[in-house]
DNA sequence: CCCATTACTTACATTTTTGTGCGTACCGCA
DNA sequence: TGCGGTACGCACAAAAATGTAAGTAATGGG
C-alpha cells in the first residue's frame, strides 16, 4: 500500500494480468476492508467515524489507506467541511454504483456456497471422533 | 499462499471480513492468477502446459499454487491420468460456472472505465509537454 | 545407460500488504 | 492553560504473497 516498485517482476506481472478487463475490476475492489466499506456506503453518505465504529475491527491506519484508494480509483467521493473538530465525508461515485448489480450476484454465490462449503466440513470432521 | 498462522491479527481480520458473503466470493477469485486461469479454462479442460503457455508470463511454481487453492475451493476440477509422462487436467465446475453471469458485467465495467482512465490521464499528462 | 517429457516440489529471496502504537493540527470550552 | 474530539500521518514490525532457481519421479526410446 505505500508506494510500490515500478520495476519488480510483481509489478511487471500485475501490469500483464490487468490487462484482463475482469482482473483490472475484481483488482480495484481486491482490497482487505474495501468490500466491507464499500457495502456501508450503499446506504448513503458517511463519515470517517462512522465508518470506522461500523467496521469495528479496521483501524484508523488501515482504513485511511482503504478510502484513499477508493478515492484514486473513483470509486467514491470525499468531502472535507472546513470545520473544527474536522468533518470529512464518504460516498460511492456513479462508477461504484454501476457494480452494485455485480455485487448482488457473487453475494447470493457467497452465501450460497460458503453453507455448502460449512456443511461439508461438518461432514468430514465429525467433532472430536473418538476412536 | 504458504500457511499462514491462524492466530495473527491479519487471520482473524480476514475471518470477520469474509462474514460478508460479497467479500467472501471476492476473496475466492482474489489471487493473482485465478481469473486469468479462470478465463482459460471457461472454453473447456485445459492440460497443466497448456495453461502454462497461455498464461506465458506464470511461473510452474505460481501456475501450481493458484491451481491447488482453485481446486481446495471447487471452483476447477483436476483430473489425473495415470500414464507417462504424466498428464493432467483442469475444468471448471459448476460452482465455477455460477460466477461467470458475475464476470461479464464485471468484465463490461473493468472496459469501460480502464478506457476512461487512459483518457483522463492522457489529458492529464500531455505527453513530454515541451516548454 | 542416458535423455527427454510432464507436472510438479522444494528452498530461498524479494516485494507487498497489513497491523501496532504513537503523534499531530485545529479550535472551542472550562 | 489544559483537555477533548476528529481525521488523519508516520515509523516501524510482522505476516503474507509472489518470484527465482533448482531438483524430482516415472518411463519409453535410442
Amino acid at each position: 500500500m505505500g508506494k510500490r516498485k515500478q520495476s519488480s517482476s510483481n509489478m511487471q506481472n500485475e501490469k500483464f494480468i490487468t490487462e484482463c478487463d475482469l482482473a483490472y475490476a475484481v483488482c480495484k475492489i481486491g482490497g482487505r476492508w474495501k468490500l466491507l466499506i464499500l457495502g456501508k456506503l450503499e446506504g448513503g453518505k458517511l463519515r470517517y467515524s462512522e465508518l470506522r465504529s461500523q467496521i469495528g475491527e479496521v483501524t484508523e491506519r488501515m482504513l485511511t489507506l482503504q478510502l484513499r484508494e477508493l478515492e484514486k480509483e473513483g470509486l467514491v467521493k470525499r468531502t472535507v467541511y472546513a470545520e473544527v473538530p474536522p468533518r470529512v465525508d464518504y460516498e460511492l461515485t456513479d462508477i461504484a454504483r454501476e457494480l452494485i448489480p455485480a455485487w448482488r450476484i457473487l453475494e447470493a454465490w457467497g452465501a450460497k456456497h460458503r453453507l455448502l462449503a460449512q456443511h461439508e466440513s461438518e461432514i468430514k470432521e465429525p467433532e472430536t471422533s473418538l476412536q
